[in-house]
RNA sequence: UGGGGAAUCGUUCAAUGGUAGGACGCCGGACUCUGACUCCGUUAAUCAAGGUUCGAAUCCUUGUUCCCCAGCCA
């Protein structure tokens, strides 16, 4: 018998990598990065490549950096990238001193570039974008040659350093690579290297006024850097060829090695930055922290777990097939986590008032509570009991069918942790005939123990005491989009879920609840996990509901 | 249309020529002072057609479908 372990990761890129290891490349090294472009916040795809990344230095003890890919000085900022930092070591992941920024390589990579041109691989273009476009050709035909693309090297050299030095106005000359204007793989018909581009750098200022293309920057970032394997998603692939090109002409040696895979995708949401950015632009959603976003920050607001997190990306594992996972696997490590974790408490959502009859008036008692069914060692907690109570609406109905087990005329229903009630009468309002208040009696004996007479009492639903409940607002979350695949609709605000949020704000909790610090989970019992919302304010808290339990009910009544 | 990828239960990942398996979902049951949790059970797939082989999801052939590429974005 071997002892049960957990068994360590493997897919596809861990078999590339055990490979290579067994071959003895990289002398044994494994170094990958994460490598964000600090143009938005990072979302649930984003944490997928992090501890991809990530877990992949962890199991082959080598090392993941953080790496901004801040190439681009139009809607990079500082704020992105401590967005960034702030998410990924939420997430759970350290990569020690190794942060890093492609932006701090662009002296470096001006000197490759230059080697590039003196070696014949590069040259300067005086083609307009426009006239690029129409000589690059097509998927069927060859590209033309630029006119400029037999320069002399020492015509490129002056020209190239005049582009830095900023004689030129933008557009006017890129500097591309000489490869192939007839390739069929449109990426290799020399493809722009740098382009002249006056907007301030949120870094490097206005020190440069050219800057170097993404497939320029990033193989050499990772070859200074020394990856050993450069893990991207599936768009790339393309991009492979020119990585190897680029780094073939100017690093010697131990080379690093593209990998890519399927990028994630999540049903009822979107996650493109484009989208995303127009959501919070054009306030769909209450900004990037908005508990309804895929964002990592917006999954921290809504009371998601780091841990939860993790588990839902070691579960949807990795592969080259295009996906679109369905979202309750991602509730269901939710749940999976808070389980565990959340301590139990009681919170009326939608409340109907119960007066106790045979309680005395003016009495009252405190009831010492668990605080986790499962986990004794999580203590227990005061909950004040007395005469007149909320319980939830849904908890009461005037004509029940058989299978429904809580509250109706005549019948007896458990408090949790407190006694059996029977309802003797109903108050309704007379204008509407809703009914507004519930009166009860209680059976005593049955506070702490089960009935004197062994009768069964199915119904166990959760109250709030009148007097001593926490006037509280509750925050319920629906998926944002009504359709499953959102992100593959042209126009997909028109399928924006309309009841996304609900506000609740006259909740009653439970008076330990009154306190409770923000950014803590509760498991409110019977209803889902809740976390509070840094909304919250003194004596009035606000919680944010994370998920929902599962409800069984709901599928024998049909709701939803 | 040229090139690059991918096709396995409803969803997703695995099986690396030798019993198609796991997770989520669905459905059913047990338990229960949370209609939760837990436990048990069930359902259900190799894109198609040929071929090679004792044996094919895996190899070969032909076809089909889907995704990516014609930014001076990444």
């Amino acid at each position: 018998m071997t002892e049960p372990t957990t068994p360590a990761a493997s897919d596809f890129i861990r078999d590339i990598i055990e490979d290579g290891l067994r071959a003895g490349q990289h002398e044994g090294r494994v170094a990958t990065r994460f490598p964000p472009e600090p143009n938005g916040y990072i979302h649930i795809g984003h944490a997928k490549s992090v501890c991809l990344n990530f877990g992949i230095a962890m199991q082959y003890s080598g090392t993941c950096n953080l790496r901004l890919d801040d190439t681009d000085p139009a809607g990079e900022s500082m704020e992105y990238v401590e967005s960034i930092i702030r998410d990924v070591r939420w997430l759970g992941f350290d990569w020690q001193d190794r942060l890093f920024y492609a932006s701090d390589y662009f002296e470096k990579l001006y000197t490759f570039a230059v080697e590039l041109i003196k070696t014949g691989h590069a040259y300067v273009c005086d083609l307009n974008a426009d006239e690029v476009r129409e000589s690059r050709g097509t998927f069927t035909e060859p590209g033309k040659e630029s006119p400029y693309r037999n320069r002399s090297v020492d015509e490129n050299l002056d020209i190239f350093a005049r582009m830095r030095a900023g004689e030129f106005a933008d557009g006017a000359h890129t500097l591309r690579a000489k490869i192939d204007m007839a390739s069929p793989n449109i990426v290799m018909r020399d493809p722009v290297l740098y382009r002249i581009k006056r907007e301030p750098h949120y870094r490097t200022r206005d020190q440069w006024v050219i800057y170097p293309m993404y497939d320029f920057a990033h193989c050499l970032s990772d070859a200074l850097e020394g990856i050993t394997h450069s893990i991207c998603t599936l768009e790339f692939e393309n991009n492979r060829p020119l990585y190897d090109w680029i780094v073939g002409r100017l690093i010697p040696g131990d080379r690093p090695r593209q990998i890519e895979f399927a990028r994630l995708n999540l049903s009822y949401t979107v996650l493109s930055k484009r989208r995303l950015i127009e959501l919070v632009r054009k306030n769909h959603v209450h900004g990037w922290d908005d508990p309804r976003m895929p964002t990592v920050t917006g999954m921290r607001r809504r009371g998601y777990t780091p841990e939860a997190i993790r588990k839902f990306c070691a579960e949807i594992g990795v592969a080259k097939n295009d996906n679109l996972i369905d979202v309750s696997l991602l509730e269901y490590c939710v749940r999976e986590d808070l389980n565990e974790k959340a301590p139990r408490a009681m919170c009326v959502l939608r409340p109907l008032k119960v007066v106790i009859d045979n309680y005395p008036e003016g009495g009252g008692e405190v009831l010492e509570c668990q605080n986790h069914p499962q986990h004794p060692e999580l203590g227990t907690r005061p909950v004040p009991f007395s005469r007149e109570l909320y319980i939830e609406r849904d908890d009461f109905m005037e004509n029940p069918s058989k299978k429904y087990h809580r509250l109706g005329p005549g019948r007896e229903v458990r408090l949790r942790n407190a006694c059996i009630i029977k309802c003797e009468s109903i108050v309704k309002d007379e204008r509407s005939g809703e009914v507004v208040e519930l009166h009860c009696t209680y059976d005593p004996e049955t506070l702490g123990g089960p009935p004197a007479d062994g009768r069964k009492v199915p119904g166990v639903i959760h109250w709030v005491s009148a007097e001593h409940g926490a006037p509280v607002e509750v925050r319920l979350y629906d998926r944002l989009f009504s359709i499953q695949d959102p992100g593959s609709e042209e126009d997909f605000i028109k399928y924006l879920n309309p009841g996304s949020l609900e506000i609740l704000t006259s909740c009653y909790a439970e008076s330990s609840l009154k306190n409770a610090k923000s950014g803590t989970q509760y498991q409110f019992e019977r209803l889902g996990y809740f976390c509070v919302d840094p909304d919250t304010a003194a004596g009035r808290p606000v919680f944010n509901r994370v998920v929902p339990l599962r409800d069984s009910w709901a599928k024998i009544a049909g709701i939803r």
